[in-house]
DNA sequence: AACGTACCCTGCCGGC
DNA sequence: TGCCGGCAGGGTACGT
């Protein structure tokens, strides 16, 4: 579910509503067949946050006096930011404070907690990611384009649907041999990447169904009214879209025919 | 060694 | 209506 955009609104909700707060207590559901949260997460209690920050997908909850705790969302995590646990399933850990309750729910569990980070590339966000940098990445791969798009060691945040979106944008096909494409296509494809998520940012990220993500607030993003391809079966340009035969890195993709080469 | 694929899970949706 | 297969925004562990 959640990629770069998403992440990073929920860091930003979290800042605006957490920030210097101090963890009242760390609950962990009693009946529950989830790995328990790691001794981290426990010692998160009577600490101050200092900071929310982002690395990747990777969210990082700064506590005063401790290393960073990490969390990956995987695909069907979600923070929760509210009064009482009314309604919610799969609640893995809580963080309470004084007067509301932070909860991560996972039911799919491929969340992550408290691991250490994996080796990332550079942040398609910041000022010295370019297509300079991409094109070096997109020479040392035969792997499809797109593949190499979403590895989060060549560039860290992108997941299926901005990478879609960026391809569609870029007008480049997903199954393209990364070091097949040419310096124009590689600099469209940088700038495109960076406007999608940009855009995606913008809008508070993607909400696609109701069961998706929603923000700490309960909140849903904008961004799947700007979305060109994905889960669509008409691209905005108007033309019928196609999947790739194969998926690429496990991933249903969605082109356009006509306007991706 | 890099690249593809299977797998990890639950929930939801469409087809029969 | 109910069951079943397929699919879902994540990553990782293998096999080749």
């Amino acid at each position: 579910m959640p990629e770069l955009p998403e992440v990073e609104t929920t860091r930003r909700v979290l800042e605006d509503e957490l920030k210097g707060q101090v963890v009242a207590e760390v609950v962990v559901p009693k009946v529950t067949f989830y790995r328990p949260p790691p001794a981290s997460v426990r010692k998160l209690k009577a600490r101050r946050l200092n900071a929310f920050s982002r690395r990747g997908k990777y969210l990082l909850i700064e506590a005063e006096g401790l290393e960073p705790v990490s969390l990956h969302l995987g695909m069907s995590g979600r923070l929760y930011l509210s009064a009482d646990d009314a309604g919610l399933t799969h609640v893995r850990f809580a963080l309470r404070f004084k007067d509301r309750t932070l909860f991560f729910c996972d039911p799919r569990r491929f969340g992550r907690v408290g691991c250490e980070l994996p080796d990332f590339g550079p942040e398609p966000l910041s000022p010295d990611w370019d297509a300079a940098v991409l094109s070096r990445a997109l020479k040392a791969s035969r792997a499809p384009v797109k593949a190499a798009l979403m590895d989060q060691g060549v560039v860290a945040g992108l997941g299926n649907i901005y990478a879609t979106e960026a391809l569609f944008r870029a007008g480049v096909r997903p199954g393209r041999r990364a070091n097949t494409l040419k310096a124009e296509e590689t600099a469209k494809l940088a700038q495109a990447a960076r406007a999608v998520l940009e855009e995606g940012v913008r809008l508070g990220g993607c909400t696609l169904d109701d069961e998706a993500y929603l923000d700490p607030r309960g909140r849903p993003g904008r961004f799947q009214n700007a979305v060109a391809v994905y889960g669509r079966k008409v691209g905005a340009c108007g033309h019928a879209l196609r999947a790739t035969k194969k998926p690429i890195a496990g991933r249903t993709s969605m082109f356009c025919p006509e306007c991706q080469k």
